[in-house]
DNA sequence: TATAAATAGGACAAAAATGTCCTTTATTAA
DNA sequence: TTAATAAAGGACATTTTTGTCCTATTTATA
């Protein structure tokens, strides 16, 4: 709807590492993938990239996976995972693709989107990968289907 | 940001036919993607749409052109460009892909959705073509660069 | 130290979105 | 009635996104 398939599949993964995490159990890309129900080589691509980006913490090897600190699911957002993937342009981009929009030289709905792009930020902005993996510890949310 | 590249130019094209038609003028495509700044015969396509679910009116032939009747530029309202081209995924679809998300059964992201997505379609459901017409008459608003 | 398990990464493939070109159809006006 | 003009539409081309496959690298453990 609003970000692109990378990002879908690297914001669910990323909260079902962190999950894991919680548990203290390192998981692979294939149960990842099987969990998040994306496909696989793909999902393997974008946990790359969330890597490069220290969001999540790779390691090689046997009994290696993907992780997360206690402490970086609190200083993770979700804007950082969404910059990281899609870029900044659901932030800065103009609702109609103009260049150059803003207050001085606006497009005709630019003051129709000021709001809701204030919203979305701020809920991307303070959104944690904690809070997101507790309301699925829970039983309250869910990452398939 | 939000809607297809097709969408974005037809939202422009549509609000500046319908400046157009305040003034009694019918533009042709090339006149268009001029004046929107976008490729010609993309934008055929994409008024072709348009012209298909009654958005705006072609004719055909010298002195032909797009044109849009002033009752409708009350009556189409932005939704209704997007639906007709990107369909109505941005209102149904789910922030994180899910085939089905809803309040029974919610991905992470799902009540955090809510108050935007409904913001969003509040706009969208209210803003007419004549609204967005008469701002660019007026020189408040640009629909280039 | 050899083997196996796991991610990293490059090259490629498929699908979707974006964009172009050319012919057909309708219509105006000389 | 013919010529010119404009949209309609089909076929094709390009680019971007999504997705796959294979090899290299790292590392735990037998």
């Amino acid at each position: 709807m609003m970000f692109s398939k990378a990002c879908e599949y690297g914001i669910r993964a990323a909260v079902y590492i962190a999950l894991q995490s919680l548990d203290g159990r390192r998981v692979s890309v294939s149960e990842i993938a099987e969990e998040i129900d994306s496909p696989i080589a793909f999902t393997a691509k974008i946990l790359q990239q969330l890597n490069r980006n220290n969001i999540v913490h790779s390691v090689k090897g046997p009994t290696g996976g993907f992780e997360i600190d206690r402490e970086n699911m609190d200083t993770v957002k979700l804007s950082m995972i969404v910059k990281a993937i899609d870029g900044d342009k659901i932030y800065t981009g103009c609702g109609l693709g103009l260049k150059e929009c803003n207050a001085q030289k606006p497009c005709p709905l630019h003051d129709k989107f000021v709001d809701i792009r204030s919203n979305l930020r701020t809920m991307l902005i303070s959104t944690s990968l904690f809070e997101l993996a507790t309301g699925l510890e829970v039983g309250l949310t869910y990452l398939k289907r």
